[in-house]
DNA sequence: CTTGATGCAAAATATTTGCATGCTC
DNA sequence: GAGCATGCAAATATTTTGCATCAAG
């Protein structure tokens, strides 16, 4: 897992880069996807920071701006799935795809070596220079599966 | 492929399984996404359907239910990509994944055993009872490539 | 006829933008 | 100090909902 202090960098160096300011707004976003494990939306990664930081004004604007920005450089990946919008997640892990249940909304996160060799060449074959790509496994989770068994009552649903 | 009488007549059976009700709209709807190759939006779906067919009045509320209806069913798929909101194609189709050019926007449709066989393995292996899954590569076409080496200006964009 | 479906418009959400002001550099 | 970034509120865009009316079964 890459630590913080290298995100913060990475994130210091494309900005001065572009030519663009550090600004605790910013660090403030990237803090917050690193700090929590999963995915989130903007609005919910806007309550946390503050809730976290009570005394720093941070507007919803400024964290979809940054959100933006970051997944552009990669400091942030997003995923999104049925009624959800985007959710977002801390970028430069090691890549990896997604299982997301249906019934809980727990999203588990795999990496599977043949699937990724296997995509290089599917985009190879159609001479598509690929930049990124993602995987998702729609389903029901053992939890969710195990608990329904227990609740007599069919509550199995068919999407 | 399916045709498109057998899309209908499983849109009539689950209909009527359902205790819905066949209707104009529902049908517009699935011969819309039928006859069109692509991916179109709510939006335009609804342009497309008032278009060829300016007697019959379609709300876009009703596009949007409709295709909720659909794509719960099975008979239209759903993707969704960056800025974009979802997108429909008709469903039923073999199954296959998507190539997505940032550049132009187009769609690839592809499909490969290996990448199939590996998703059912993963979902054994955490025990996930998989539904559906889906597959994106994103990157810049061969077209897109070709044409702006021509233009000799760098239009390459970052993201 | 009964009940679900529709169109419409209003409401609820989600996201973006304009602009005066504040902060980085 | 110059210029980008921000907060705020307004503007857009997207999707859902309430309801009177319509139409399928």
């Amino acid at each position: 897992m890459v630590d913080y202090s290298f995100l913060l960098e990475e994130l210091k160096r494309i900005l001065k880069e572009k030519q663009l300011k550090f600004t605790r707004q910013r660090e403030l976003v990237l803090k917050a996807l690193f700090e929590n494990e999963g995915h989130f939306s903007p609005e919910e990664l806007h309550r946390l920071i503050q809730k976290k930081n009570p005394d720093t004004r941070v507007g919803i604007a400024t964290i979809y701006r940054t959100l933006t920005l970051l997944e552009e450089e990669g400091l942030a990946d997003s995923i999104s799935f049925g009624k959800e919008g985007k959710r977002y997640e801390i970028g430069l892990k090691k890549h990896h795809d997604h299982l997301i249940c249906t019934h809980c909304g727990k999203i588990i996160e795999f990496f599977d070596e043949t699937i990724e060799k296997r995509q290089e060449e599917v985009a190879r074959r159609f001479d598509f220079q690929m930049t990124d790509h993602a995987m998702k496994i729609i389903g029901i989770c053992k939890e969710c599966r195990e608990r329904e068994a227990g609740n007599q009552t069919n509550t199995q649903e068919n999407h």
